[in-house]
DNA sequence: GTTAGCACTCGTACGTGGGGAGTGCTAACA
DNA sequence: TGTTAGCACTCCCCACGTACGAGTGCTAAC
């Protein structure tokens, strides 16, 4: 947020009115549109000399001599900062996200991938959703599945409902009686703990009380810390990628390639989301303010849910600069309230 | 495949000349280069006779006169069915398989989508895979874990290695001890089974052996039947869905977003790989043979694999129909050695 | 049967010129 | 002093005509 002196309500207004109509048609815009779209009962010449102070500023820019204006990232910026106002969604999209936790929500993981379709069908954007990160997650309950004889599944039932399988190699895995005994130990230790509160005191008490089984329980212990800390196993769901083709500013094959391929990869979706998800709130970063390279010439609106009030998720649509950002904040905010809700039932449900 | 008497060695020649040039530069073909390029010893103006006659037979054809020839749908089919010779895998591609096998490969689930990635990385096309579908797999093993007073989660472990999770809701759950005697009831009684062993008289008994708590059997076992015979579960895994844009065919926006919606979006995705997997070896559908709308501009490369020789899932690969076709089935069939030769792996571990 | 030659077709690239949208500047006006 | 009409100027865009080149089909000669 920034403050402009010489910014007076008239120019303010000429500028609201470029950026609307230039995310609007994505054509540069003369004084007389905005003359005759403003409303203000000034002429064309006198808004030629307000938009030539605007450009001053270095709110708006010229493609050339004699073309109309386009918003510059200052320009989005203090729009973005200062001048838009955000509106609640409409009753069609609110209806349209109802319908949306009807099914399927129990789990949070099948949620994800349907959040990412609403948020890219509501918005227009390519949309990208994280998993929970899972560090500051609690196990709910552990169960161990034999497979074969040398061979064990782990189930990995968290706090917040995602269930995670991870199938163990031994040199010989136990029977069943052994891994349901096992099972029933492992719950009644690590039941309700986080990462943080498995520590090697704890470690060592489980081993005493159950050192026959040394050998299986000690890589079980690793490979359940590695679940739960590691962020390996959290997925990334992304949606309407395809709506990149929709904007002008991606007429070139090469520019709507590299959004394709970086929003296939795994490791790029992670570094557009970027690392701590802390931040609260709805952020938006306009082209350079991005610091990855593929994003400068994009905006990215970003939002983190949270579980048990630790930040824990990201949500997020990917745009041109001239993005609507309008559109794009609210349709961001009222999925991200519904996340919440989601998930406050479900951890209502849970205990 | 079929055969075509007026089509001498020559014609053949330069058939073949014409369609590997088109394949390879997405122009039509001239008499001159053909004549520079096929080897035969034989001016233009022999050529261009020879062309004439393709013509006739439907085989090359011509976006308007004086233009250079461009193979028909016809001219695609036969070169599939008669002309090309397959080849193998090059070292480099073989290596980057071979890689692709090294990590995660004990669940099926993981290396679909891997194998989805080396198809398209390897192909230059986008690529779509199929879990295998459940209907003739069988239970390997099943554990119920208690969730909360209301809930409860299914493991379902099959033969394949595939592990499926659905939480069941109940008016009230059972706890932990009885939970882990219904597992080891539903074990004895349906491990080893596939869906079409599971019939009433089973039930019956189960239910019979197990009366006391029937209302959480009932349940349960409808939802197994369901996890295993439906194709709800089975997941399709895409990639490289940006290849598209690299092709002349694809330049048109509208027609690229076509591609990228069907890709994108499950049931079309369904509708793609068609039903029953049943064909065996490598199928090549080309233009208007395909049934749907969306893919007659376009050709499909498909296979299935299959799992105890029944077959089950399915590979494909999607492209202008000026596809490499030599690239494209020699990739599919490497990769599919490489799925089968992975699946017998597991099937060898299981027992 | 093959080929050189030629007239013809058609798509593409290129230069040109007009129209239109837009600007900045100036001078007149309230 | 702020506003506005008018004007010259810039620059993009499109339509048009032309030249060129790639390619064909046909004919006649080998």
């Amino acid at each position: 947020m920034f403050f402009i002196p010489a910014l007076n309500l008239r120019k303010f207004k000429i500028l609201e009115a470029i950026i609307t109509d230039y995310i609007e048609t994505a054509e540069p815009v003369g004084s007389r549109t905005i003359a005759k779209k403003c409303g203000l009962g000034i002429s064309s010449a006198t808004i030629r000399n307000e938009m030539s102070d605007l450009e001053d500023l270095g709110l708006i820019g010229q493609l050339h001599t004699s073309s109309g204006r386009v918003p510059s990232e200052k320009g989005y910026r203090f729009y973005v900062d200062s001048m838009m106002q955000s509106r609640s969604l409409t009753a069609e999209e609110a209806l349209s996200l109802q319908r949306m936790l009807i099914e399927n929500i129990y789990q949070a993981e099948y949620m994800m991938q349907e959040t990412a379709k609403a948020l890219a069908r509501l918005s227009g954007y390519p949309s990208i959703v994280s998993e929970p990160f899972l560090k500051k997650t609690a196990i709910k309950h552990i169960q161990l599945v034999p497979l074969d004889e040398k061979s064990l599944l782990l189930v990995l039932v968290t706090d917040t409902k995602t269930v995670k399988n991870q199938v163990i190699n031994l040199p010989s895995a136990p029977g069943y009686e052994t891994l349901t005994q096992l099972s029933a130990h492992l719950n009644r230790c690590l039941a309700g703990l986080s990462i943080r509160e498995i520590n090697r005191e704890l470690i060592d008490k489980m081993l005493k009380d159950f050192g026959a089984h040394a050998h299986v329980l000690m890589p079980i212990l690793g490979i359940i810390a590695d679940m739960i800390q590691s962020e390996d196993d959290v997925r990334v769901f992304t949606s309407g990628v395809k709506n990149i083709l929709a904007f002008p500013e991606f007429a070139d094959k090469n520019k709507a390639k590299a959004i394709f391929q970086a929003l296939e990869d795994r490791e790029s979706l992670f570094a557009i989301l970027g690392q701590p998800f802390e931040a609260s709130g709805i952020q938006v970063t306009i082209g350079e303010e991005n610091n990855l390279e593929l994003l400068k010439a994009c905006s990215l609106v970003k939002a983190s849910y949270s579980i048990d009030n630790q930040s824990n998720g990201c949500i997020a649509i990917i745009g041109p600069m001239r993005m609507d950002y309008v559109q794009a904040v609210s349709v961001l905010s009222g999925i991200l309230q519904n996340i919440q809700y989601v998930i406050e039932a479900l951890e209502r449900g849970a205990r």
